[in-house]
Formats: structure tokens, C-alpha cells, sequence
DNA sequence: GACGCTAATGACAGCGCTGTCATCTGTCAA
DNA sequence: TTGACAGATGACAGCGCTGTCATTAGCGTC
């Protein structure tokens, strides 16, 4: 090897030097370009792009005590929920000057208050944190944050500061809405991981289905185990074991309905007739399942996205932030997998 | 808001005046305590401890000139690939005072380029970039970049620095072996997105396939589209209007394997029998499906893993890397898919 | 024409750490 | 006993930037 190339820096001050104005000017030029006049800025800028000055970072954090860094804690790296939240974080940071560090705290609440205190000792520029089930401990860290907080893939009436997500809660309903308007009589909700959004989902199908009158805890069937496709099969499994005359199934995602419906597929239950099925998220392949599979379509990517536009603009000026708590809706989209009569075979 | 909370910093000074000795002394007691005797090292140990001290990376990094961001190149962030080596990144680098930075060049070597400079002039202490394919621009740049290099998820003969990954040739090879092996005669391809990676897949394909006698370019299907399961599903029906009698697919990865299962089931072809489908990554879905899809299981998580493990390694003491570049295998998985007698209906 | 005011620019110190070199102590061979 | 030397510790400067305050120029007002 031979790592050698000296990276050496153009700084500030060369710049300076070669638009004939003190460094400090040149600061300005790049951060507050509305503090110069029009020909110094010009000349400033015409500096630095001939000498491809690039600020220092970690100069500017140490003397402005405030860092370009983004914290994006997050429960778990492996769903695709969390990589279409990614996707759009990132898409909107491109070219801002930020950038994200994730931290992943695998579901663990303690886990999440050491990364939060991690991050928060960082000074960071702003903070994405998910859900709104933080720990008192964290909360208040958070509402103390000296930087904005932005919450996200949630909704509640007691934000930390910024928010964006969509209800759980409603979502479920709607779901469980449909399987009943749909005929279904005796539907079953399976769940697993329950974390506090499932646990929303959740509450969402057992109060629609208890006002519909449908509503039997013996057809909940749920696990703290992480959700995969496999798991779907296996829950569905244990539901029919304990309430073999159950006639649909709300799932707490996709994975877990995908799987439901390959076991169904396995037992030659016939989907929809003898077993609806509803899934949540929407993801791309339930719309290619035979049959495809009705879900609760969730806007994640707009959730990335729009958390992290409410963060640019917040660290830009926190008090012209018109709308701080957007809650995007659901949508619920209909497949064969609830549509009785579907022709199959 | 009352963002006011002060995070007043404790400093190497407050940490070196409670132990009783200098700042230089605890910043070694930090980064090389064996410099230090165990006495001095157990007070300053107990200093740092009960000031709660968390070293200013900002100030570290102006002061040595160089970081403990490490740069993370990948082409996509939509696939569920990346998120398995991402959780590998995560995994590792957990308590390694390393952090990661994420640039996404969505497949367009000039902007791999640009994130690579940007990277670069950040001084990481590490970099992690996918492919091995890199521009030649690209490729001067990192060998001669002020720190270690891991390119992952490929194999190569003239690798960079460091190197882990498998090779996507032999697992198409193994893949469409087997393949004929079960007695297909007139396998096709199915590729979308066709990266280097993907072209590596065909290439291996091809090869075998005219190796036994049963290539035909007529059955290769590939578009520039990114995968997906849909796609997966439009890429069958284009390879079958184009050669009906086409009896298995070699599918560049999961997400269009399993479409063409699910276009196969529409179309009432026999998955196996008439039908036989190979895939390739191994998602966790693909042993669920009915039939089962036989793919080409590729180490991704380790991967990740490795290449985080390689790098800190590395930044500790290149010299000490006992093996740069590591090949690690794929593996065959044989499921329903391809097994011609499977009993289905 | 003196004064006050704002806009534009600059001087200077210092953020918290680490590289470099100096100093000090103790040990051991001659 | 002396000198050489390694090991342990410290003093000091400075990384590149920004916060603060000072200075200057330009302009309108009475």
C-alpha cells in the first residue's frame, strides 16, 4: 500500500487570502451569506470554488459547539418498514450539509435513554427519534434537547417537539372495519414483536371488533418474537389449533399476513372464501400474492422524508415551522384476500 | 420550548485536575494506556468515571486530523440485502467508539465518485464501499486514500486494500447446475437492475449453461428496471411469450424469483414440474412459498459483520490483518421449486 | 457640519483535544 | 559511581473554525 496522498486541507483562511478579505467573511460568506455585501460574496465565492474549499467539520463543531449531524434512533435495522423510512431521510438530506447517524436500540426502551444520552453528549444538529413511547427518562432528556426532536411513524396529543406518523390505532380499524363489512364474522388478529405500535394495531381491531360485536379474545394470537413470514404461518397455526371456526385474520403486517396466507394455502383453506385476510404497510409484494392481500397501506417513505424536511427547517429556524405535528393517513387497499367469491381454482 | 438545558461538557482538563495529573495524561489513558503505569491509569479511570467525562470528538478530530466516521458506500438503500449488511455494520461496530456514515450512489458511478471525495475530505478513519467495480477515478482515489479500504460483496483478484464478499459467478454456476442437474432442459434468466453484481450472475449462468449444452440467448430476460416482485412476475410473461417451451428460470434474485412463482400460479403452470424456479440471496420468504424456492443462500449479514470487523481491525493495526481479503461461500439451497415430482394439487 | 445610526468588515481569542518535544525518574552495565 | 537509556509524565502550541466585540464606512438628520 501506499496510502500516502496528503489530504491536505484549503482552509478558511487561504481562501480568505485569495479573495483579498479576512477569514472571518469568508465564515459568513458560507453561513450567513445575507451578513456580506453583494460583490464580497461574489468574490468569495469565485475563492472557494477555485480552490475547492471544503469547510472542516469538526473545526466548526468545536468552535460553534454545535455539530452537522443528525441522530436517527430506530428499534430495529432488519424490516423493510425502517428501510423506506431510511430511504427517505435520506433522500431529503442529500445536499443539505447534514448527515445521519442511526442508532438502533433493538426494541429496548433502556437501550434507547443510553443511545439518546450518546447522541444528545454529540451536540447533535437534530434528532429523529421513532415512536412516542419513550421512557419519562428520555422525554425529558428530549424535551431538554438543545436541538429540534422530531418523532416519528407515530402520532399522540403530547408531542416533544416536532412529530410526524400516522395512527396505528386507525389503521387497525379500518382493517378490521372491512373484514366485518366484507361478511367476515369471526375475525382473529395475529400480532407479533408488540411493540407499542402493534400494541396500538391491536387495540385498533379489538375496538372495532367489540363494536361490531365480533370481538373474541381467544381469536388474539400474539408473540413478542420479531415478525417474519414464517411467523405468520406459525401464528395462524396456533389460532385455527384455538379457534378453528375463525374466518379472517387482521395481521399486524405484512410479513406476518404473507405467511398466514401460504399456510392457509398449505391447509387448502380457500382464501378469501373461508379466510380473509388483512394485512398492514402494504408492502410490495402483497399486491402480487395470489390472491393479493388487502393491507393497510402506510406512507413510510413520506414519513422519512417528511421528518427529516421538518428537521432541515426546524435547525434552519425552529419558529417558522408552520405545521410541527403532521399525521399522514392510512389507506386501506383492498385485495382478493377479503373479496368472498373470489374465483380461485 | 425550553431548550435550555446547558450539555456543559466535562473536559480532559476537569478529568486530569480530579486525578491529579496532566491532560496529556488522561488523553493516553484513552488512546493507548499502556503508555500509561496502572496506578496513574486506575486513578484517571476513576476521574473519567465519576465526572461522567465523554471525550469531544469534534475537538479530537481538529486536533489529530482524523475521525472515527466510518464512510459506508452502497448503491441502494432499498433492498433488503443492504439492510442484512447494514445490520452486520450495526452489530459490529456497536462499543467500538466507531460511528458509520451512509452514502447511497443509487447505482451511478459518478455519484460514488463525488460521495467518495466528499468522504475522503472528511478524513474517515475507515471506508467500506460495495463492488468492486469502481471507476478508475474511483479506484485511485481509494488506494491511495489516508485509510483502510473494505470493499465487500464481491470477490476479485486486484482488490483495493481489504476485501469480503462471495462470488455472484459461482452461485449463478451453482445455481443453473442444478438446475439441469434436475432435469431441466431449457432453462432462462430472469435479471433486473443488472449492476455489476447482477451481469456477474448472468455471466455465471451463461457459462454453465452453455456448458451443458442448454444455453439459449433467446430465454435471457434482463431490464435496467430495479427488482421487485412485480417485476419478477412481467419479466416471466416477457420470457415466455418470447419462448413458450422455456421449462426453469435462473432469477437474479428473491424478489423476481418469487414474482415468477406467483405469475407462474396465475398462469396455472406447474412450479416444479413444468415449471423450475432458482433464486438467489435466500430471503427469509422464499422457504415459505408453496412450493418453497430453491435459491443461492449468500452470507450478507456476515458480510457486514466481516467488513466492520475487518475495518476496526485494521484501523487499530493494518499490519496486523491476518487475512485482507476473504471469500466467503454461498450455498445451494434446494427446496420445492425445482424438484420435479413435487406433489402439488 | 456634527452627530448618531446601520451595514459591512475585521481582530482576536479560544473551543478541547493531540502531536511534539522536553523533562524526570529509576534501572542497569561498565 | 557514573552515564546511558527506557519508561512515564508534562508543557506547549496549534488544528480550523466561530463568537464576540471593535472598527470603519456610508448615510440621513437636525
Amino acid at each position: 500500500m501506499e496510502k500516502n496522498i496528503k489530504y491536505k486541507r484549503v482552509t478558511l483562511n487561504e481562501v480568505a487570502a485569495e479573495a483579498g478579505v479576512s477569514a472571518i467573511t469568508v465564515s459568513r460568506t458560507i453561513r450567513a451569506p445575507d451578513m456580506v455585501s453583494a460583490g464580497v460574496r461574489k468574490k468569495v465565492q469565485a475563492a472557494i470554488e477555485q480552490l475547492g474549499y471544503v469547510p472542516d467539520q469538526a473545526a466548526s463543531a468545536l468552535a460553534s459547539e454545535r455539530t452537522n449531524v443528525v441522530g436517527l434512533l430506530v428499534p430495529s435495522l432488519t424490516n423493510a418498514v425502517f428501510s423506506d423510512v431510511l430511504r427517505g431521510v435520506y433522500d431529503v438530506i442529500e445536499g443539505s450539509g447534514l448527515s445521519v447517524q442511526i442508532g438502533n436500540f433493538r426494541y429496548s426502551p433502556s437501550k434507547e435513554e443510553n443511545l439518546l444520552r450518546t447522541f444528545l453528549r454529540q451536540r447533535p444538529a437534530g434528532l429523529i427519534v421513532a415512536g412516542i413511547d419513550q421512557t419519562d427518562a428520555a422525554r425529558t432528556l428530549l424535551k431538554s434537547a438543545p436541538c429540534p426532536v422530531v418523532q416519528i411513524m407515530d402520532v399522540s396529543d403530547s408531542p416533544i417537539d416536532l412529530m410526524i406518523g400516522f395512527s396505528h390505532y386507525d389503521g387497525a380499524v379500518e382493517g378490521t372495519r372491512h373484514l366485518t363489512d366484507a361478511g367476515y364474522k369471526k375475525p382473529g388478529f395475529l400480532g407479533a414483536r408488540m411493540d407499542p405500535r402493534s400494541q396500538a394495531r391491536l387495540a385498533g381491531f379489538t375496538a372495532e371488533a367489540q363494536a361490531r360485536g365480533v370481538y373474541d379474545p381467544i381469536r388474539v394470537i400474539t408473540t413478542t418474537h420479531p415478525s417474519s413470514v414464517g411467523m405468520g404461518g406459525q401464528l395462524l397455526s396456533d389460532l385455527l389449533a384455538q379457534a378453528p371456526d375463525t374466518d379472517a385474520v387482521f395481521c399486524n403486517n405484512d410479513d406476518l399476513a404473507a405467511g398466514a396466507l401460504f399456510e392457509a394455502e398449505r391447509r387448502r383453506i380457500n382464501v378469501p372464501n373461508d379466510l380473509g385476510i388483512c394485512g398492514f404497510n402494504d408492502l410490495e409484494m402483497s399486491r402480487h400474492l395470489n390472491p393479493g392481500i388487502t393491507s393497510v397501506a402506510t406512507p413510510r417513505y413520506e414519513v422519512g422524508a417528511g421528518a427529516m424536511t421538518l428537521l432541515r427547517d426546524a435547525i434552519a429556524d425552529r419558529a417558522a415551522i408552520q405545521t410541527p405535528h403532521i399525521r399522514l393517513g392510512v389507506e386501506l387497499i383492498k385485495r382478493g384476500s377479503t373479496k368472498r367469491g373470489y374465483p380461485r381454482d
